[in-house]
Order: C-alpha cells, then sequence, then structure tokens
DNA sequence: GCACCAAACGGAGACAGTCCCCGCTTACTG
DNA sequence: CAGTAAGCGGGGACTGTCTCCGTTTGGTGC
C-alpha cells in the first residue's frame, strides 16, 4: 500500500536531505521555520519541498517519527521495569520533556490529541495514542489510576500540563512538580 | 504618570475605534488576525495602529482590558458568595472559558503567565495575578487547597488545563471535567 | 552505449502579512 | 487666524507561503 513504483534515486536523496535539514531548521528556530530557508539549505528549489511534503504539518511529523517512535517502543520498556503506575509516570514525564525541549515536536504532538479531523489518522497520533493507552489500562488495573479518565484525556493533560511546565520556564524540575501535582490533584492539604 | 498632555482629539478617536475593531477582529479570527487588516477596517493607515500598538501584543492587551478586569472583580464577587474551594474553583472555571471562547484571550493570558520577561508587567498579568492570589491564599487557610502550591502555579496549571480542553473540543463540560480531574488527581481509584 | 519519457527539479512570481519612514494634514494654542 | 508640533496614512522594503511550468535527469528497453 505504500509503494506503486520506488522513489527514483535524486528524489530519494532530496527525501532524505530535506528531512535531515528540517529537524534542524525546526529544532534551532522551533515549528515556525521559514520552509523555504529549509529547502535553501538543503539544496533544493521551495517546489521540491512542497511537493514531497505539502503542508508544515506533514514535515514536521516526517522529521520527527523516529522520534515518536521511540517514545512508542520506550512505552513498552518502562511497563516492563516499573510498576504500572510508575511507567505511566515516568512515560508521561518523557512525553512532555519531548514536547518542551525539542522544539517543533509541541506542534506535532498538539495536533495528534485533538478531537476528530485528518490529524487523528497521522502515524504520531496512532503510536502515541496506542503507547498511552497501553500504559494507562495497565495502571488503571493495577488501581493506581483513577478507573474514570480515557486515555487520550490522559495525554491531553498531560500535554497541558507540559505548556504550564513550558509557561514556568521549563526546566526538568518544573516538569515533574506539574506532573506530579496532577496526579496527586491540588484539592486538600499538603504543605 | 499616564500623560503628560492629554490626547488630542483625532487620535483619541483613532485609538477607540482601532480598539473596537481590533476585539471584532480578534474574536473573529483568532489571535493572528491580519493588523493591517483590522487598520483598514477601522478606516486609518497602518502607520497609525502601528504608532498606538507598537506590537500584536499590545493590541491584544488593550482590547480585552476590560474583559480582564471584569475577571478581576469576578474575583472579589465569588470570594463573597461561596466558600473558598469553591470560589477559586469557580473563577478557574470562568477563567478557562474564557481563554478558549474569547478567540485571542489565550495568547494574552499565556504570555502574561510566563516566567520573567516584559509581558510580566502587563496590566493583564498583574490584575490577573491578584485575583488568584487572593483566592489561592483563602483556599489554602481553608485547607481546601494543598498549601505547597504558589498561585502561579494554580494559573499556569488552569491554563494548561484549558489548553487540554481546547483539544477536546472545547465545550463547557469538558472544562468543568479536565478542571475536576486537575482538583482531585488522576491518582487512586474512582469510576 | 543510446534514445526516450515520465518523474522530478527549481526558481520565478503572485500573494499576503509586518512594520517603518517621512511628507502632508490638522487640532490645539495664544 | 496664524504657527506648530502631534498625528496621520499609505507607499514600499522585507519576509514568508505556495504554485506553476519550462527544463533537467534517472531509469528502462533496445
Amino acid at each position: 500500500m505504500t509503494q506503486g513504483r520506488p522513489m527514483r534515486a535524486d528524489a530519494r536523496r532530496n527525501y532524505e536531505r530535506l528531512l535531515k535539514v528540517a529537524a534542524e531548521a525546526f529544532a534551532e528556530h522551533g515549528e515556525n521555520a521559514s520552509l523555504d530557508d529549509i529547502a535553501k539549505r538543503a539544496g533544493v528549489g521551495s517546489g521540491t519541498l512542497y511537493r514531497h511534503f505539502p503542508t508544515r504539518q506533514a514535515l514536521l511529523e516526517a522529521a520527527y517519527v523516529d522520534r515518536i517512535e521511540a517514545l512508542g517502543a520506550r512505552a513498552d520498556e518502562l511497563a516492563e521495569e516499573l510498576a504500572p503506575g510508575e511507567a505511566l509516570a515516568e512515560w508521561l514525564y518523557e512525553l512532555a520533556v519531548g514536547t518542551i525541549q525539542v522544539r517543533g515536536m509541541k506542534a506535532l504532538l498538539g495536533s495528534a490529541v485533538t478531537d476528530g479531523g485528518a490529524a487523528a489518522l497521522t502515524v504520531c497520533g496512532a503510536v502515541v495514542k496506542g503507547a498511552v493507552a497501553r500504559l494507562v489500562v495497565a495502571a488503571q488495573e493495577a488501581g493506581a489510576l483513577r478507573g474514570d479518565v480515557e486515555p487520550i484525556e490522559v495525554l491531553r493533560l498531560a500535554h497541558g500540563v507540559a505548556s504550564a511546565a513550558e509557561l514556568a520556564g521549563a526546566g526538568e524540575k518544573e516538569i515533574r512538580r506539574y506532573l506530579s501535582l496532577l496526579g496527586e490533584g491540588l484539592r486538600g492539604a499538603g504543605g
């Protein structure tokens, strides 16, 4: 379902270069890095960029697919190493770190957890949703997570909390703190 | 400290018009509404717009100041009517509703709760921070809120959660639900 | 090797947005 | 009613997006 004919050699070369340059550019300038500039830096015309990646979102996704898939794999790793509740917490932490520190991933993950729409069908969306679903269900079965929340809700809240941590200065300390506040809740005594 | 000489009549007229048109435009097209278009719709040149409001942020702030101040007043109202915990919860709810439903206010409030920087000095930032501080302290004294959180943290988390609710579709139901999840925490049993 | 052709390229150019600059207009003052 | 500085406005430089189409090139059959 993917290839009719394999890509022409020059096309593949340009595709790879664009991906590499794009990852750098997004990391450096955030999700709004100039696309024409990316094309220029990759030594191709802007037409070539837009042919391979019709939208900014498409490029963003392609540039970070492997990172997202690593995150998906990491979920299984953590599920084996830690107790269900811990595994979920740690994974959400690593997700949040990526969201904030890898500039450009925020927009990508944000659109991946949106309600309906085309974005829901992307690879990144599927991988992340799958990973969180596994961890959430396990945590709920272990009684470490309230049973009346959907995986996607956990994902959205974590994304929101990551944004909050970002506003706070985005150190790893802030991320941990804000996630733990979400876990324990603001209500009640505590300090 | 505000006026050396009062504004010239035509300047004031243009200022008012711009504010009115800007509020409409931001509501209609979100925070990225075209500034030149706002100028055009207000019947002034773009130079005039930029002289009165040097940055998009400045215009955004000016356009929504009264709404923000209403929110500040609402905090005191709620503090009188309800128990401290309830008052805080309800205020955060109304804040979140504004954040999401009034397009353009999200960016404004977001920058208002950022760490340091110039944005911290704005009127909107001061009003909102003041309001939440009063409610948070009262709630903590009443034992309805854990004592080890700063007002600004509550504000940031609420903003993050509002973003999460927005991703979910932004109905009032979602906002209430996500805020209550934040209040009670995700840990433990529950459904 | 070579000729063919679809696939792929690339960059000019149309369009939209931001923001500054500076010659012109106009509200206030005496 | 004249003088003047505050204020106006829109032209234009610049940056970014995205498309269109003439040109080039890699792969294939001979």
